[in-house]
DNA sequence: CTGTATCCTAGCGGATACTG
DNA sequence: CAGTATCCGCTAGGATACAG
């Protein structure tokens, strides 16, 4: 029995819903974002000073990304805005360090 | 406990055996032919017949870029190419099913 | 059958400076 | 504190044509 359909149309990829997912985890910051998150809510200048070498202007990208994926939320409190995991990406988040640990397990042999 | 060491600087990610495998998932062809090769080794021009919308040029590309991963093999037959998923490769399958169904599972609110 | 060569576009990632 | 405005380089993705 197959997964997939074969041969495999360009409307199958439009109507996959897992394509935009794959996308967003392969950026290069979200991942990142989503694991620090996953440990507790944050503000702006804290996620900025936590993570080095990311400018203001990606962070600003990486967390409007992960925010309209609905996968982490944006909420003015007193004297900041807090970032935290959704449900959406409190259950992601599992697959994700499954994946990091996988990688970490298969050493690269690249190059 | 905390899974990660914060704040993580830039010397944190370059270590970090995650990266490329994330950025291999997205990939818009990666997983796709990863699946497809998950259900038997196939040529070149089959993998070309297979996927539409996928030129020869791109999916030479993706092809490489997996086997440089170490996640797929290629091998000369009998008056073909064969690509084939390695142990690594299909032991990531799972794992990159799994992101799939989560993304089914969750249907996008963007946009 | 299995690619390569060329050329092009769009978008990610970033440096730097400025703003309410 | 939480961004925007500009500008810029790199590369993923693709169209098209050619090659051993």
């Amino acid at each position: 029995m197959s997964l997939l359909p074969l041969p495999v149309t360009s409307a199958d990829r439009e109507s996959c819903e897992a394509t935009y997912v794959l996308r967003r985890v392969g950026e290069k910051w979200s991942v990142l974002i989503l694991v620090i998150l996953g440990e507790g809510p944050m503000g702006f200048n804290e996620l900025d000073r936590t993570v080095e070498g990311l400018s203001r202007r990606i962070l600003t990208r990486t967390l409007r990304g992960l925010e309209s994926d609905g996968l982490i939320s944006r909420t003015p409190a007193a004297d900041r805005m807090e970032y935290a995991l959704t449900d959406s990406g409190q259950s992601l988040l599992p697959l994700i360090v499954a994946l990091g640990e996988w990688a970490i397990e298969h050493a690269r042999h690249r190059r």
